[in-house]
DNA sequence: ATGCCCCCGGTTCGGGGA
């Protein structure tokens, strides 16, 4: 199977390209990031033609996410656990039915954070940080193929940006940010392209602004994280980069994972 | 040091992104 991530920057911008993807790439299950539209103007039709199932948990304007797939799933979860004040759509799961059990499949869009020093953006960030490592843990318990995948908003190494100098202070690279994300590493979860590619740098977007594409001045910070079940699966990743020169693009590309269910 | 550029809602600009 092949199980993939992809920030698509609004879904209704973006649905030429996305139905061509899916059309070339054949993906067995996408967790779409910033679809930026609300369930009911979701672009639905386009993609159910293809051959896909699609749940989509989305707000106005920004934020939003959303599950497509070739198998439908069994069970849909929206939101993140913890705090039931938090209104932002930024998470959706869904699980499915495969050859010898189940896997759990998490389309997730954290928090940007920045300005680093904003009184409210950036605790925001390591509260739903602090909210995922919860919801890990006890899925993880589980023992079961889960995959954690999305915009993570982290860049995790020096080795994942072209300059990591230009991030020091950036909330995508902040000490407690990267220390966040080791925390869920640390409960068991791989990276899936780190744990496939020893290539530096990989990158998985690059800004709209001052020719970042056409210098490759890019930061990787889509993610796929497995628990040791999903990883006992992983047979290879893919970075998609040469949809990034499509026109009108999306500032990220997708992160592909193939397993072996 | 700041802005570059893009999408959305709804209207020609502000909010939000990264």
């Amino acid at each position: 199977m092949k199980i993939a991530t992809w920030n698509i920057n609004g879904v209704k911008a973006r649905i030429e390209n996305l139905c061509q993807w899916l059309k070339d790439s054949q993906p067995d299950i996408v967790c779409l990031q910033e679809i930026k539209s609300v369930d009911e103007g979701f672009p639905r039709g386009e993609i159910e033609a293809l051959g896909y199932h699609v749940e989509t948990h989305g707000q106005k304007g920004f934020n939003g996410v959303a599950l497509l797939s070739k198998i439908k799933p069994d069970e849909v979860n929206r939101g993140l656990p913890g705090d039931d004040t938090d209104e932002q759509a930024r998470f959706i799961e869904g699980v499915f039915s495969v050859e010898g059990g189940v896997v759990r499949v998490c389309s997730l869009y954290l928090p940007n954070g920045n300005p680093s020093d904003d009184p409210v953006k950036y605790p925001y960030k390591l509260a739903w940080m602090a909210r995922l490592e919860a919801f890990a843990r006890e899925r993880m318990a589980l023992e079961e193929p889960l995959i954690l995948a999305g915009d993570y908003n982290v860049i995790p190494e020096p080795h994942d940006a072209k300059d990591p100098s230009q991030w020091v202070t950036d909330a995508l690279f902040l000490p407690q940010t990267r220390a966040a994300f080791r925390r869920l590493e640390n409960l068991g979860f791989i990276d899936a392209v780190r744990a496939t590619n020893d290539e530096t740098p990989l990158f998985s977007f690059w800004d709209y602004q001052a020719g970042a594409w056409q210098k490759n001045n890019g930061i990787r910070i889509d993610h796929l994280m497995l628990s040791p079940e999903a990883s006992d699966r992983l047979r290879s990743t893919d970075i998609e980069k040469h949809v990034r020169a499509w026109e009108k693009p999306s500032d990220h590309v997708p992160v592909v994972g193939h397993f072996a269910f």
